[in-house]
DNA sequence: ACTGTATGAATGAATG
DNA sequence: CATTCATTCATACAGT
């Protein structure tokens, strides 16, 4: 066991109730919420608040990390699915617009691909297109208003975090 | 074999390729160099993105720890003499190479700065240009533009990775 | 089979 | 927020 107490080595408690917070929504936590979390956490193990901001900060770059990396490796399995199912709907409005858009070569099939799941026309490379949704998907979920009550299975204080952003 | 695919083990021709791109100076890929790499070693066997990544990671980590290990070992006393002499030899000609051939701003100064680390002395036992190579290569790599086009003697598509830093 | 070493994987802790 | 570094855990493999 690492008793090297120069880095702080999460409890598996707290490493659930941690997860458990990011799984319900909770991302970017505030001061106050960090400040919460720990001393919550101070029931488990020894903790500080940079450990816990630490912790969030790491695990949503590490996920977005994560996500981006599999991009090249899940295209080619989805390629073929967005194709097939392109037959099906190739008469949508957006994809005729493109399709004419974009007729200009082998091109054309990434961009339709792609706009299954964007439809949107400014998508020429399929970096962008990654870029954008990531975006999407992460902008939603981070600001989204987040209110969550948890109450861990273990034998502690239930740990009430209630955020109002757009103040 | 281990045919236990819990874990990455890379093929003789993945571990060469790599090793090669090393040797060139790729230290830190970037994300899309990495799908690159993984990208064409994935014709000699299975390899996710994050395999490249750790195996760089890890490489990297792993000269300089043996590097500093060696420098504590083999130097621990003759380093302070060996640093404020330095001072007087920093006219020498390796630093006058090294300083004119990076002429560009900071870069200099940071080159300089790794010399007064790693005392000249303690090395004696390598050739000059190797001398060089050691003390200069981590810190030049890294900060470097990095173009290469790596041929490999196998019988797989050319792997060119072409940067552009500072653009 | 046991043990040591090389190395894949993970993650805490920063830094810019 | 992305990137990087240090340290540690985990495991495949080699030598005995």
């Amino acid at each position: 066991m690492g008793t090297k107490c120069g880095r702080w080595n999460p409890t598996a408690e707290q490493v659930k109730v941690l997860t458990d917070l990011f799984r319900s929504g909770l991302r970017t936590p505030t001061t106050d919420q960090i400040q919460k979390i720990s001393s919550q956490l101070s029931f488990y193990g020894n903790i500080e608040s940079k450990n816990v901001f630490y912790w969030f900060q790491n695990h949503k770059a590490r996920e977005r990390q994560k996500r981006r990396r599999k991009v090249l490796v899940d295209e080619p399995i989805n390629h073929i699915e967005d194709t097939i199912q392109l037959n099906n709907v190739s008469s949508s409005k957006h994809f005729q617009e493109i399709s004419t858009t974009n007729r200009e070569s082998d091109q054309a099939d990434r961009v339709i691909e792609t706009l299954q799941l964007f439809p949107l026309h400014s998508l020429s490379e399929y970096s962008d297109t990654e870029k954008l949704r990531l975006f999407t998907e992460e902008y939603m979920r981070d600001n989204m208003t987040f209110s969550c009550t948890l109450e861990a299975e273990m034998d502690h204080p239930t740990l009430d975090l209630r955020l109002s952003f757009f103040s």
